[in-house]
DNA sequence: CTTACTTCCGTACTCAAGTACGGAGTCAAC
DNA sequence: GTTGACTCCGTACTTGAGTACGGAAGTAAG
């Protein structure tokens, strides 16, 4: 313990239970570069910062919204600052994705509601406005 | 020939071609259950009718979605009438899901187009409002 | 120092959602 | 009545995203 100094920083287990996600999930993430795997500067055990938790965060978020983890390395990548002719087009394409889900998911939840409404009604039929909804015969 | 007494009805591999889909993968929801394995009652072929085809689609849409083959599986057994009690459950339960989707997505929608004003201001900060809109630090 | 947790790391396993393969059998056409 | 395309079916492989395992080494408390 040479300097308390620079001491600052928690172990894997804390940052994994902080950001409620399994140990080896961090390591997967180090493992597949997602993560930065931090030095370990002080005899042997690595130390995370707040930027880590940060980063764990935002993969999670960023994989329920239906990314993809190398989608996610991408979107990361965004924020590295610099080169912004890559960064704006890279983020102009997130964001037509982006928009094409909310459509998508903005269909699914009218189809849904009305379902809903439908079963509320205590209607006999419930004729299925999801199916008709999302099996449109065009493409 | 509009006639379907008997003969009416398409092959797998014309189903899948129209469903834009592999053979394999129609093969793939038949063996877990999630495609009706049509009887073959000619000699030995089988044959699809145009219920499968809207099945097939509204799986591939509904997984476009993010939902997993067996919410799909779950969604399809909505639509089978009967026991409006279930279904309106469940309904409600994956409208909230989808709700909360949505509300995330314009989250990064937002930060994405900030993004990419931002960038096109030629500001060289360009401090992430990405990592920022999804790395909360609440739950 | 001993004991009891972690951590570290490699390797291997799991699970979902397919894909690929190969040897049948079927079918329409030439 | 053979050819070539398609179907059927089982089995095995692949990819993405982890999980689990197990031995060695680090660390903290008594």
């Amino acid at each position: 313990m040479l300097n308390p100094l620079i001491k600052s920083g928690v172990t894997v287990g804390q940052l994994a239970r902080t950001a409620a996600v399994n140990v080896e999930t961090i390591r997967y993430y180090q493992r597949i570069g997602l993560l930065p795997l931090p030095k370990r500067d002080y005899g042997s055990i690595r130390r995370y910062s707040a930027n880590d938790l940060k980063r764990v965060r935002f993969i999670r978020r960023a994989q329920a919204l239906g990314f993809a983890l190398d989608e996610v390395a991408l979107l990361l990548g965004l924020s590295d600052g610099r080169h912004c002719g890559e960064t704006k087009a890279l983020a102009e394409r997130k964001l037509a994705m982006v928009d094409e889900k909310i459509t998508d998911l903005a269909a699914i939840q009218k189809a849904l509601r009305s379902l809903v409404k439908q079963c509320s009604k205590g209607s006999r039929g419930c004729g299925c406005p999801i199916i008709d909804a999302l099996a449109q015969d065009d493409a």
